[in-house]
DNA sequence: TGACTTTGTGTAAAAATTACACATATTTGT
DNA sequence: ACAAATATGTGTAATTTTTACACAAAGTCA
């Protein structure tokens, strides 16, 4: 009784796709008046496409915009650089099969990953159609030693790629794109830096990313007035100048007082 | 020899994937060392995916923001609203597929869409994995007079959708976050409007979609300072108050002043 | 110790944002 | 014809934000 009383809910309910799994793995659904079986003949009736996610990961190092590539896994591909991309496997969402391909080819997990977006020319693929989401992050090289380097996985300078597999150059291309805008409003930033960085460390990083020169005056004075910055009291060591105050960015106090972002400007 | 000399320069520069499509449909490719057939047996070895999009298509009307849904077409969710979406055909990209859905289920062409997401939960689609890319669009409804009214196609008011077939409130949702951001950032909202609109419709389109209250003076100096607006010189009719002056979206002049978006705002 | 490099700081002018009130044009109802 | 109702159209002062700009202090290097 318990279980007919949920199929009901969950035909109801329809939406809710944990239901749907549930049952699934029950077999509950199969029986269900053939509405399964016939949504699954129908499903079977379209074309299927092989299925990928590429890995965009960004950082930071001697002022420059870094990118991780590994040589691509394909012969076809000899000697190219590839983002680090896999199949999907058959149960997984994109995303996370985008968080295993990262484990898989770099050892990492404590990484945040947003999809960009979702490349689907039918010849991208030498292979046949494979379509492929781009999933893009950003980390502090030094805080994320590369333990697994298989394929030549290393960091290259964003700048100098001009020839890669498949579409991966247009992939890059939108990410940056996608970072350039996405650091503005967002402080993701901060996660291409140390934990403890000056604010010329910061202003560099802007200005690489962002391609433009700003006056250190007004920077400063804008970060710190937005009061998110914690001054450690420690100072830069091993500069060969003046040493800068050391900062920290408070993440917590940022999650509270987020800019709730109104405002139109064309 | 031409030939031969193409092959080369096409593994040479093989992310180019007009080039591999032209060499595919000419069967040059197939022989080249192998290659290709290795590549397309590796991607036949991993799993496939049914493909298909799903169309989000905004309008404005009575001070409401509204979406074009459709009755689901399946048994299954029989009663449920759903979005306009469609498989994927072989050799269609996500957009032209979009394209092509928007088409068959409503009539319309001149339209732009932006991918917003894709929707990859193994779970989502009861007939077996479906994976979807969301496609949206903002348009004005009464410039876009619907012919094709098959599965009771026809505006919702955004508001008071509380349930849908698959996951579809889930991506409407998400488009319409992403919809309220990006029209403060790019003039996407004068699509939803008639051609010519009073400075009011225009203000009501804002406070809808954001779901916030503007002064109406400091809203109109904000426009009019921008300087794409033109007065067409003509004023509101069969309103039951005093009429408005008439204005016109400039979108040349906006295309070449097109604000360069630096600012750092988190 | 002097040359060099980079940090750290303030102010004035300009621009953008906000808050706020009253007269005018038109329709509707009497 | 007039009064009531409704929505348009306009300006200014206070505040905040952005921009442009220069010089002294801290440390390294030779």
């Amino acid at each position: 009784m318990y279980f007919i009383h949920t199929i009901n809910i969950a035909l109801f309910f329809f939406n809710d796709c944990n239901i749907i799994k549930l049952l699934m793995e029950e077999g509950l659904l199969i029986s269900k008046k053939g509405l399964i079986r016939d949504t699954v003949r129908l499903v079977e009736g379209y074309p299927k496409v092989a299925l990928t996610v590429d890995c965009i990961i960004f950082g930071f190092e001697e002022n420059k915009l870094k990118v991780l590539l590994i040589r691509s896994d394909l012969k076809i591909f000899e000697g190219k650089w590839s983002l680090l991309g896999d199949f999907a496997r058959e149960t997984e969402t994109l995303e996370e099969a985008a968080y295993r391909v990262l484990l898989e080819r770099t050892g990492m997990t404590d990484v945040f990953l947003d999809q960009v977006s979702t490349f689907s020319d039918p010849y991208r693929h030498p292979g046949g159609r494979v379509i492929t989401a781009a999933y893009c992050s950003l980390l502090n090289i030094k805080h994320h030693e590369l333990k697994i380097t298989e394929n030549e996985l290393h960091w290259h300078s964003v700048k100098e790629i001009d020839e890669m597999a498949f579409d991966h150059l247009e992939i890059l291309q939108t990410c940056f794109k996608w970072l350039q805008k996405r650091i503005q409003e967002h402080p993701l930033g901060f996660n291409l830096l140390p934990e403890k960085f000056s604010l010329r460390e910061l202003q560099n990083l802007y200005e690489a990313i962002l391609n433009i020169e700003l006056d250190r005056r007004n920077f400063r004075k804008k970060f710190l007035s937005m009061d998110f910055l914690i001054d450690t009291g420690e100072m830069e060591e091993d500069v060969k100048h003046r040493p800068g105050k050391l900062y920290q960015f408070n993440f917590q106090k940022y999650e509270k007082n987020k800019r709730k972002w109104v405002g139109i400007d064309f």
